[in-house]
DNA sequence: ACGGCTATGTTTTTT
DNA sequence: ACATAGCCGT
């Protein structure tokens, strides 16, 4: 094969080497993606392997993506009948040909992670707890950690350490909470992310039958990303290839940050106890990084504990050192960024996607992009909210989620009522306590309910009953896409949307709309053979924004945290927000391998760069809306000083900048809120709805004044008559054509500013 | 039951 | 800054 000439001695062993148990340490940039495309095409190619028969595990969709284009790119249409994909969606695709043996049904709803918190909320509540005491946020991870280690709630309810630890926090009825979410979401024909993992550890070992026929299928076990599973996924592999023992994983230790929801690095090390004949192969050259990334890189992971022993290097040119800019504002930061992009892009002939910016959370993207745009550089920010995370989305997925699976108690909360048809919260809590009581599902309860309902109350349950069962006919005769277009109309879902004419209303219709394009796409679609909602709606919870990304392969530079960047790579990257407490994250600096975590994370972020690294930190930003004074990060200092250029004045330990003295009083400071202000007000055009924040001071018209003519959704035209002052909140005074004048309190008030 | 308004919490990352 | 849960008045 011509392919394996390209490879070095490592790397062809790591390909050629496709029998027994083989354990692949890749450091960043050593050509990990290429030996195990490689590897799969060798497969198929030489030793004529069925890609039915081959079984490829990645972490996130995007890297199965890539992972699939590539290999097909080798060995064409092949490698469509490749078992490739994420954990999540390859076991939840067997979880449902095999639900009948666990006693779901095969249509089981996937609950995400929304879904999943507002379940522990109605538990919490329903049980008389106190849900400050119980929040949602904390006992959904103490389930789902319980999940991750394969602990069930018999198990954790007989736990002494699960069960002290509970009584130690003030929270004893944790196990009870997780009794019943686990039972609710049962009777719900219900799996959460981690129920799609744990439910196919019970299916592997309470059916040896099924376990069986998958060993006997996937001749070939590959596992990307290794170092990012949890017991619960390395255990379903372990069992899948326990006859075969074609196991193949590649990972490394240095990259792994994504302990914080289960993953184990404990995972390598038991690997090498569990396979005693185990092949290590270490790929250590690093073929994507300059000499001074690379050892910029070494030197900041030195400072970690624990740690497989490897040495990466690179026959790489030196390069750049890594460059530090320093801020005095997020905003100049913002500015200082997309400058810095635009002089490369001119002096080295780089193009917008030869760049990325990287950060820690999410929020951090706004000023970026505000100064992108500014500077008409185009951009795409990937992840933060999903499409199928909207509101209006998740809506609509409700119905079609609820006419699929007539018991899934989440959608049929969020739809029970919507468009409003007079069934209010104290209705709905009936009909579900009811049901539960009777040991019904929601779908019988609701039928029996009448009895417990006031009489308004039940004929719209008999309406929205005889509504959901016309949507079950045309579910059995029509494709996805028709289904789904009347669900949406007959619903009154389109119309709600329709008749809201704020640019919010708008923009929510069109999303719609662009649902129901997908779907129709999904239906037109020749490889797809089944076009059934049913089919359509099987995976849409665990699908993300990635899916959309080849719509648009234009030119831009690309923005995301550094936990979605694992596994690319840009020839300049920066990563701003190099900031204490913002990275390293206030929140992971109570522990050491918390900490480590982070460095790991840091660690990431600087060897997806091929030729340049920047560093960015502000000595302001914006957090929870207030001016916060900000000290460089402790990782700038890690970089051994001969790879970085650092500015002479840069010492961490002396505060930086003018606004030591305490609170927001300096004049410095107020310059910095006047200059945000007056950039701010040069920002949005006059025809824009005006959704002001509670900080919008009064002198500042940026786009409210009196004497303007205004629209409101439901009072119509008017014009502003007074603006005033309520504590934090700002109000106008507002003359309306048929209404007269009303007070608008503005945080909430939907105006459209005519022009 | 429902809409207007206030108070409160959140921001670490992904399936 | 922004969303949302929940209170209160209708």
């Amino acid at each position: 094969m011509d392919y394996l000439s390209h490879l070095n001695p490592p790397q062809r062993e790591g390909v050629e080497n496709l029998e027994g148990p083989t354990m692949i340490i890749a450091g960043a940039g050593s050509g990990k993606t290429r030996v195990l495309t490689y590897r799969i095409a060798h497969l198929i190619t030489t030793k004529n392997i069925d890609p039915f028969s081959i079984l490829s595990l990645t972490f996130t969709n995007k890297a199965a993506k890539e992972m699939r284009d590539r290999i097909e790119r080798v060995v064409g249409t092949d490698a469509r009948n490749l078992w490739m994909g994420t954990f999540h969606s390859v076991f939840a695709r067997i979880l449902r040909a095999e639900a009948d043996k666990l006693g779901y049904p095969s249509n089981f709803t996937i609950y995400d992670t929304e879904d999943s918190k507002s379940l522990i909320r109605a538990i919490v509540r329903e049980m008389g707890l106190d849900d400050k005491i119980y929040k949602q946020n904390v006992v959904y991870s103490r389930i789902s950690g319980a999940k991750n280690n394969l602990v069930s709630w018999q198990n954790y309810m007989n736990n002494s350490v699960y069960v002290s630890e509970d009584e130690q926090a003030q929270k004893p009825k944790m196990g009870a909470i997780y009794k019943e979410y686990v039972q609710r979401c049962f009777r719900s024909g219900a799996m959460d992310f981690d129920d799609l993992l744990f439910n196919t550890n019970v299916l592997f070992r309470d059916h040896l039958d099924v376990l069986n026929k998958y060993q006997q299928r996937f001749k070939y076990v590959m596992i990307d990303e290794f170092q990012d599973t949890n017991i619960s996924q390395y255990l379903i592999t372990k069992r899948l290839s326990a006859v075969n023992q074609n196991i193949c994983i590649v990972g490394d230790d240095a990259q792994s940050i994504y302990a914080f929801r289960g993953a184990n690095i404990q995972n390598i090390l038991n690997f090498e106890k569990d396979y005693p004949d185990l092949r290590v192969i270490k790929l250590e050259q690093n073929y994507r990084s300059t000499q001074n990334i690379v050892n910029a890189a070494n030197s900041v992971i030195l400072k970690n504990s624990a740690q497989l022993k490897k040495n990466i290097w690179t026959q790489n040119d030196d390069g750049e050192l890594v460059h530090l800019i320093k801020s005095t504002s997020d905003n100049e930061e913002g500015r200082l960024v997309a400058s810095s992009i635009f002089e490369d892009k001119n002096n080295k002939k780089l193009e917008n996607k030869d760049f990325a910016i990287l950060y820690r959370t999410n929020s951090q993207s706004r000023a970026m992009e505000e100064a992108l745009r500014k500077s008409s550089i185009p951009y795409r920010i990937y992840g933060g909210l999903s499409f199928y995370q909207r509101k209006e989305i998740k809506d609509l997925l409700a119905y079609l989620r609820f006419t699929i699976n007539h018991n899934d108690e989440q959608s049929f909360r969020r739809i029970i009522n919507l468009p409003k048809r007079g069934i209010g919260a104290s209705s709905v809590d009936k009909i579900v306590v009811s049901a539960f009581e009777n040991d019904l599902g929601i779908w019988e309860g609701l039928q029996k309910s009448q009895r417990v309902l006031p009489n308004r109350a039940a004929n719209a349950v008999d309406n929205f009953v005889t509504l959901i069962k016309t949507f079950k006919i045309r579910l059995g005769k029509s494709d996805a896409y028709d289904t789904a277009a009347f669900i949406a109309k007959q619903s009154g879902l389109l119309k709600e949307l329709y008749d809201d004419k704020t640019i919010e209303g708008l923009n929510r219709y069109e999303n719609v709309q662009e649902l129901l394009n997908a779907i129709k796409e999904f239906v037109d679609d020749e490889q797809q053979e089944d076009k059934s909602l049913e089919a359509f709606i099987a995976d849409v919870a665990l699908l993300t924004d990635a899916d959309n990304e080849d719509k648009d392969n234009n030119d831009h530079v690309n923005l995301m945290t550094i936990h979605s960047a694992k596994g690319l790579e840009f020839k300049h990257v920066f990563i701003v927000g190099m900031e204490e407490d913002l990275f390293p994250s206030q929140m992971m600096l109570n522990s050491r391998a918390d900490l480590e975590e982070e460095r790991r994370l840091f660690y990431v972020a600087l060897t997806r760069a091929m030729e340049k690294v920047t560093l960015s930190y502000a000595l302001t930003r914006y957090r929870f809306g207030r001016l916060k004074n900000c000290e460089p990060s402790r990782f700038i200092e890690e970089i051994d000083p001969a790879y970085i250029k650092v500015d002479r004045k840069f010492n961490r330990s002396e505060p930086m900048g003018a606004l030591n003295n305490g609170g927001g009083s300096s004049v410095y400071a107020k310059n910095l809120v006047a200059q945000r202000k007056t950039e701010r007000k040069a920002v949005p055009p006059g025809k824009k709805l005006h959704t002001p924040s509670p900080d919008f001071a009064p002198s500042d018209t940026r786009s409210l004044d009196t004497g303007m003519k205004v629209e409101h959704p439901k009072f119509g035209f008017g014009e502003v008559k007074k603006m005033d002052v309520q504590g934090a909140n700002r109000k106008a005074t507002i003359e309306f054509e048929n209404f007269g004048e009303k007070t608008l309190l503005l945080t909430f008030a939907k105006l459209r500013i005519m022009e």
